[in-house]
DNA sequence: GGGAGGAATGTTGGCGATAACATTCGGGGC
DNA sequence: GCCCCGAATGTTATCGCCAACATTCCTCCC
């Protein structure tokens, strides 16, 4: 049954085992042109009892085509990009493509690299995260003659085609919604920001909107790291021993906020009223927090769906290939700790 | 500079710019043989002036060496598996070798379509959760003539080398330290396990050990479907509405069991006195609850790490062939919600 | 000065599949 | 009975790169 482990089986194993041609065999096992249902059966049959795997190395140079998506994210680590993942999956799964991942963790180096890497393996499409790259991989990006699809972020100039909100905007308004809800005195937590270009999209964005109406942030505090629930607990700690008249806080990320309304909590406090929270992200792994941490939906998923449309859609011969920017409107979700307008 | 974009470039081009032939050119850039630093600078300027990518896809062929190890594991969204992630890469990072994921969503057709189709790309070596397979991914595996590493679990019989914790020992030795700190009623929720078979395995550990003690689980819960927050407090408060004396909760993961946690400590119960409980994983992700729940660490990243050692090292050319076994040894952490013994 | 030896480069022939074209063969129409 | 046609199958020539062997051209040493 399974052969001698000396040389790999090819189509040519096949073709003798079922007294066709190379050829038909790879008809047959790509069910393309015409063949006879009996040679069908007989060279599945042959196949089958082989173990065959076809060569996609080999069938990829002939035929000039790959049916991969290269996808350059950050890291699986923040929540955000595991379900942008999903979104592109769902699309992709109907169609021959599929996706491959590469990790840049948010370094411009990594990122360059894993690019070149992934372009080595001549993909369909690219579906990259963020509109800040080196000049080099915006270079290979254009060099490639492939569909890309930028994502997350539509506050800059894309390669090509691009899908997501825009951050600034949604700092903007998630500031605009604190100052309307009567806070005035306002903590921000997040990460340092030189890597992380969303964050401090946001970051502007709310500082700007807050300056509009005369209110600047009284505190803020910056972590290194991955974020999580323990970070948002000493932060949210520190920040309010430093200065405890503060009447609201933002966290640049779901995580830290929920650390920290889980801090408040404990310790008494009367959320939203003596203190109100906002995160971002709308991660829905935290339902299930004592009170739901206000947030803004990024619009994950349907970010990861949309890109995945553009690539599977320009592959389409005949198609358009205008470039597409598609730019999303999150929403706030006031939950249980940022009082109603 | 960016090439009219008719033809895609190749290594001849690079030669035919840099006055050498392809072979140099190939040299070069994969840094084998003697090249002088002359030519060598040359054909570098050539590449890079003309954004030339490698063609990996035909060097593949051309060498059959695809630096690629297959890692196969059932979803993304399980919080454990990217840790492994995490440990494989580490690992592969400082050779030549990228781990490429494929999914399975806990069923075996996804699994035997997903291996299959991985193969096909002739990677270097496999890396696959679980134990349990198809027949025909199994002889797949055995066929491909690569080394396979099954992780995550050691009760049963290998492809070929495997790493993981035994899961049945995890259940037992849970059991025996809820049983030493004098609980008696004890509740388990978990998930419908027909899929998941650490689960099951977990689960048939933890109630053989107490049968063993003459103890029954007194109420238990099962749901479908992600784990969250939100259903480990809704099935923490229906298994108590049932049965107000239970003095234990058993929790099939710490997700669940954080929510249980969250709405036990919301409603004034006194834990770990009056009722103690317990997860399974020791998210770090979980650090920074009010209470640190009871757990087990699964050797998540360790998993990873050795996994990926065992292919690298097959891989040097005149290793041991000989098949690996390693049963890492879990390890109980009390957190705050388990009375010591 | 002649040959040995080795560094630097070139040439040839596949890797395993597929595209494009070629061939065979059987049957229907006249 | 002959020819034509299309379905079923086969042949040939790549795809882009790399292994293995071949060649060139020094340099060094006796």
């Amino acid at each position: 049954m399974t052969q001698s482990d000396t040389r790999p089986l090819t189509l040519r194993d096949v073709s003798e085992a079922s007294g066709v041609s190379e050829m038909t065999v790879s008809r047959v096992l790509r069910n393309r042109g015409d063949v006879s249902d009996a040679t069908r059966e007989r060279v599945l049959a042959s196949a089958k009892e082989l173990g065959y795997v076809p060569n996609k190395i080999a069938g990829a140079l002939a035929s000039s085509r790959v049916n991969l998506v290269a996808v350059v994210i950050p890291s699986m680590s923040n929540l955000v990009f595991p379900e942008v993942m999903t979104g592109i999956s769902q699309v992709l799964e109907e169609t021959e493509l599929q996706p491959v991942v590469g990790l840049t963790d948010y370094t411009r180096e990594k990122e360059e690299k894993v690019l070149y890497e992934m372009l080595s393996w001549r993909p369909s499409g690219v579906i990259i995260a963020g509109l800040e790259h080196s000049e080099a991989s915006r270079a290979m990006l254009r060099a490639s003659g492939i569909p890309v699809v930028e994502i997350m972020d539509v506050d800059g100039t894309p390669v090509d085609s691009v899908v997501g909100i825009s951050h600034r905007r949604a700092g903007e308004q998630m500031a605009n919604a604190i100052l309307k809800a009567g806070y005035q005195r306002i903590g921000f937590m997040g990460t340092s920001m030189p890597r992380d270009h969303r964050a401090r999209k946001r970051f502007e964005g709310f500082t700007g909107a807050l300056a509009k109406a005369g209110v600047e942030i009284t505190e803020s505090a910056f972590y290194e790291g991955r974020s999580a629930f323990v970070k948002g607990r000493e932060m949210t700690k520190e920040i309010l021993e430093r200065d405890p008249d503060l009447d609201f806080l933002y966290y640049s990320n779901d995580m830290i906020g929920a650390g920290g309304l889980l801090w408040l909590w404990e310790n008494g406090y009367d959320i939203p009223g003596q203190i109100g929270l906002a995160g971002f992200n709308g991660l829905n792994l935290l339902k299930g927090l004592p009170k739901e941490l206000a947030s803004m939906d990024a619009c994950r998923q349907e970010i990861g769906r949309q890109a995945a449309e553009i690539i599977v859609n320009r592959l389409k011969d005949g198609a358009d290939q205008a470039p597409v920017r598609i730019a999303l409107e999150p929403t706030i979700s006031y939950g249980d700790t940022l009082r109603r307008p």
